[in-house]
DNA sequence: CATGAGCGC
């Protein structure tokens, strides 16, 4: 008779444990999270623009959030009218973000401006052959 | 006459 008890008592026991929590489901797959935005950068890029924004415009407008070392737009070499977008050199990285974070939505000349980290290319040698010193 | 996602020479 009593064993009988105990041996329910058990079994419910086990059936009433959670066989799997739904926060435990959670950490299989959020170690990492998908990085959405490029990492932090000084260097900008601002597209979106209208094609009457000049890189005055654009300086002024980014001025405010901190030192612009470099506005720079980037212009068709056949029409000689600008692209609609361009790249702005911050100080410091914590500007850049701020500029970014406070104008990317925003809308210039009537356009709305897409603001991100610029990538980390080099303007000069598009590519930097890696030759052995054969004497 | 306009065009409209993007990455700089």
């Amino acid at each position: 008779m009593r064993s009988l008890i105990r041996f329910i008592a058990r079994r419910n026991l086990a059936t009433t444990s959670n066989p799997v929590s739904p926060s435990s489901l959670r950490s299989y797959c959020s170690h990492s999270p998908p990085s959405s935005s490029t990492p932090p950068n000084t260097k900008l890029f601002v597209a979106g623009l209208s094609w009457s924004v000049d890189e005055k415009s654009l300086k002024d407008a980014f001025s405010s959030f901190g030192h612009v070392s470099e506005v720079r737009i980037m212009y068709d070499k056949d029409s000689g009218r600008s692209r609609g977008f361009g790249f702005v050199h911050f100080s410091n990285a914590n500007e850049a973000m701020s500029a970014k974070d406070a104008m990317d939505g925003k809308a210039l000349l009537g356009r709305p401006l897409r603001i991100s980290f610029a990538l980390e290319k080099v303007r000069g040698a598009p590519v930097v052959v890696p030759r052995l010193p054969n004497t």
